[in-house]
DNA sequence: ATACATTATTTGTATCTACATATATTTGCT
DNA sequence: AGCAAATATATGTAGATACAAATAATGTAT
């Protein structure tokens, strides 16, 4: 549905107003997909994201800055996202040996586990985003690298 | 700075999924620069896009059931955010008349100053967006609206 | 070696989000 | 009229967000 439409709104000030407002709503609704598909193995995003870069280092430990720093979020509260990951047993932290400051996590077992098992309902997830082609997604994606720089 | 970058992440497993992340980043972006042009007014993003939606309004009263179907956040708690402007004095509230369970809001005189001094900082919230030409934010438009259809 | 700045993480607080449930009122059916 | 369903809003909760401040360990300059 056209912006318009979905916010009730019939007009906007111009081009970027719209923009801006089209963005946001588009961010949300991509995120609530991406909720929707978690919910049954009760994660957060945030926990997810968290999860799948730990995933991308393999089974090495990283700090938590540098979990920060890889995050969509990077506002995201690591330390206490990490917290609730312990709890549920899905990454192990331990405190580095050379700078006893750094919490050092890693996913373990189970956690590689829930991430392998989500994976498996990628293509519900996907299914929502065949509307645009190859191309335009290409081009969307050189549009919104631009409009940030 | 591409999306790559932004994340440290050198490669997507495909286009669909950079967009996917992309448009996440690109809604924080956004949803960052504005939270900052509110701060010195003391409002959260949610509280300015009730605000706007009632000075659409002109000063008439609208159902908070109609806020929530304009607003951008179509999950945001309005009952909780309305208490708040409330507090504030930046929107009065009163039971409607016709059907006691309505709860019909409208902006008021302070809320209208509040709302008409932030929009003179949005010259400076605009020149976030210079990079794109007109032209680029249409066609960004269109596809947005195309990658929810 | 000691003091000061810097860095890494954690904690505290207020607000927001998502969702389930509760309350109050109105509508529709018989 | 009387009662169940629907509607409008409010409340409860667990978790997330944004930001400030606290804690702890390390680096550095003299």
């Amino acid at each position: 549905m056209e912006i318009e439409k979905e916010i009730k709104q019939n007009k906007f000030k111009d081009e970027i107003h719209k923009l801006m407002i089209n963005q946001l709503f588009t961010g949300k609704w991509i995120t609530n997909l991406i909720a929707k598909q978690l919910k049954p193995f009760k994660l957060t995003n945030q926990q997810y994201n968290v999860l799948r870069i730990l995933r991308g280092q393999g089974k090495n430990y990283i700090s938590v800055n540098a979990i920060s720093g890889r995050m969509i979020d990077k506002m995201s509260n690591v330390s206490r996202l990490i917290d609730k990951l312990v709890d549920k047993k899905l990454v192990v932290r331990k405190v580095n040996r050379e700078d006893r400051r750094q919490a050092d996590i890693a996913i373990s077992q189970k956690g590689l586990d829930l991430v392998n098992s989500i994976e498996k309902t990628e293509p519900e997830l996907k299914s929502n985003f065949n509307s645009l082609s190859e191309g335009e997604a290409k081009q969307l994606n050189m549009l919104l690298d631009k409009l940030r720089s």
